[in-house]
Parts: structure tokens; sequence; C-alpha cells
DNA sequence: TGAATTTTGTGACAAATGTCATTTTTCGTG
DNA sequence: CACGAAAAATGACATTTGTCACAAAATTCA
């Protein structure tokens, strides 16, 4: 158990300040959760009801416009994954969570975590600072993919997510940056 | 006084259950701003010190890519304006805050803001719901700015924030939306 | 009010990217 | 290992959007 959770305990210290007691108060409350290729932690339509901590494995999100999957995010090792709208307002998510690779999860419910904010402010902080996060990564993906041509958004993600072009194939990547599967093969042999 | 605060009291009490007596404790910590047409309340490089709620007036948020200025927001009245990061992590805003029109506004520093966390939870909360309303504002903005075309792009805004392109001039609106100045003066022409 | 400045509109053309069709390569499974 | 299916690469062409130049319109301010 406390294997487990180390790394998750390490990604929460990492960003805020947080004895051991306090990480504690969440023992009893987390799950261990493991899915295969291709299986789903949130469909659209359901509502979204934990966040998970990724110990192994690789997650995209997606959701369909126009009957086309558009990637918004990927997820591996040591980061958390949610469809946080979903999670956080209680509707109905838009977003689908699909593992690419097996994988295994520490998961925190809504509920659970309503529980962790009575019982320690210092919860309370720790997901402003998640969310705090979340608005920097969004705000850097939208000036790359906004006002960059192409070559550049797949540079940025070279940069940021090396892992990610090496396990995720080309055209999930492509939809994650904004541009044709064609296009982005064409970029690749240009760089290569 | 009282009067002032009244717009600000009501955003917030929307947002988050807020008696009076925790809304109370911000009264002598706020202060009062205004600000002329084309001036700055945030430049790029300097922290930025204090969030600040619009009672009267149009602020763009902006900066610089390549020498050429990239708005990224537009905040009206009855809606908080900072340069979040900034704000946040207590580093250089890498953003600039520029009045379109004359402004009125309330501001709250970081370290009072600090005290009020200190003096309610209420407070803590009121920011982290806040920071998530930041976070679908973002994600919403980035699937129109890279998954739609000009024109819908343009409709989205029209949508969403229709005050906004009858205040603000098209040269700001189209760097807004990511494309050239003339290529949404075509989408104008055709759409009228 | 009127001249100077700024903003906006428009045409011609260029560049970037998308789409479609086809081939090549890779991957998974028996 | 071989076969079939899926993914990726590639060529031809279409579409969208950007860039530049200049004209028209609107705004500012003395």
């Amino acid at each position: 158990m406390n294997i487990l959770t180390a790394d998750f305990k390490k990604y929460l210290t990492n960003l805020v300040q947080m004895d051991d007691e306090t990480f504690n108060l969440s023992l009893d409350y987390l799950k261990f959760v493991r899915l295969k290729k291709n299986e789903y932690l949130v469909k659209e339509n359901a509502i979204c009801n934990e966040i998970a901590f990724i110990n192994k494995g690789l997650f995209r999100i997606f959701y369909l416009k126009d009957g086309i999957e558009i990637n918004t995010c990927f997820c591996t090792e040591n980061s958390i994954t949610s469809s946080f709208e979903s999670f956080i307002n209680r509707v109905p998510s838009n977003q689908n969570i699909q593992a690419l690779e097996n994988s295994e999860l520490i998961t925190l419910s809504f509920d659970n975590l309503m529980k962790l904010y009575e019982l320690s402010p210092d919860w309370q902080k720790t997901s402003r600072l998640l969310t705090e996060r979340e608005c920097l990564r969004l705000s850097n993906r939208l000036s790359s993919l906004s006002f960059e041509p192409a070559k550049e958004k797949y540079l940025n993600l070279f940069r940021t997510q090396p892992e990610v072009i090496k396990r995720v194939s080309i055209q999930h990547i492509a939809s994650y940056i904004g541009v044709s599967r064609e296009t982005l093969s064409r970029i690749r042999s240009q760089i290569d």
C-alpha cells in the first residue's frame, strides 16, 4: 500500500507543503485501479467521479467534434488525469479518457475529496494549486496551438512531452496539435 | 463605499456561498482605482500585485510574440482581471493589461488575499472556484481557436462576448481570435 | 472644423495546410 | 513466419488564410 502511494505523495508534496499526517488522511479514501490498453477511465456523457493519479501507463483525453476525435491531453506517469469540468461541476463529461497502454491508477472520488477538504485546509489548497497548474498548462498550449505554425507546434510538444512522441501514434499526436495526419507526417520527414 | 463594492459582492456570492460577515472581512483590504483609456494596470516584467474587479470599463490582456501584440483576453464590467500566473507565483508578468476605455476598478493585493485566506476558509474556496472558472474559459477558448475555421472563431466570440465586438477595434479582435486583420475584415463583410 | 493619424476595407498574389487517392510500412494474431 | 488489418508516407490538387500594397473611412485633437 505504501509503495503504491509513494509516487502520489511525492507528487503532492512537490506541489504544496504537506506533512505526513495530512497526506495520511487520504489513505482510506484512495482506490487502486488497473486498466488495459484501449479501456476507458471516463466516457462521454457520464459524470466523472474521480481524479486519478497515474502510477503506470499513458492516457489520452479526447472529445468528438463533428464525429471526429480531437485529443486534448496526453497524461503519463506521475501526473493526474480527470475530466475536470465534469468532476468539478458534477455535470456529464464531454470528454473521454482512454488508456493507450496497460495502466495502473490511484483514484480519489469526488465525495472523498470533499471529505478531505473538511478534514484539512491543506487539501483545499492542494486542489487550488492543481487547478492553477492546469490553467498554466492550458495557457501554454493555447499560445502554441493558436499562434504557431504546424512545425513549431510539433517541436513544442517534443520539448514539453518527449516521451509522448515516442509512445503515441502519429494520428493521435496530429489531432492533439491540431494539424492533419498528413501534414505532421511531412513535418517529421523534414526533421529527421 | 458600499455602493462601489455591491457589484463585487454580487459577483462573489454568485460563485460561492458567502455570508455578509465573510465578505466584510475584505472591506478594509480593497482599494479603488481609476485608469484612463490606454493606461496600464499591469506591464510586462513587473510582478502583478493585485487582482482587480472591474466596476466600469474594459481591458485587454496581451503579450508580445516576435514584436507583435497578441491579445489573450478581453475583460469587461463585473469580472476579474489579473495577470494570474504572475500574481499567483510571484514572478514577473509576461502579459500586459491595458484599459481600452476609462475604467474603475476594485483591487485586492496579494498580501491582503493571503490575510483573507487565513481569516476564513471561504476565501480559500473562492479562490479555488475562480481558478476553476478560469480553467474552463481557457479550455473553451482552446477548442475554438485550435479546431475551428476563422469564421467560427469569430461567431464564437460573438456568442460569448457580444459586447466586446461592439466596443473593441477589429485589429484587437483579430489578434484575439488568431487571424489576420484582413481575414477578419472579409469575414465580417460576408456576415453583414 | 479640418488636417493628420489611425483604422478598416479590398484586390492580387503567395504560403501553409487540408483533402483525397494510392502505396508502403508496421503491427497484431493465429 | 505469414497473412490481414491498421497506420503512416507520399503525390496531386483544392482550400484557407496570410501578406503586401494601397484606397477609403473613421477618429483624434489642435
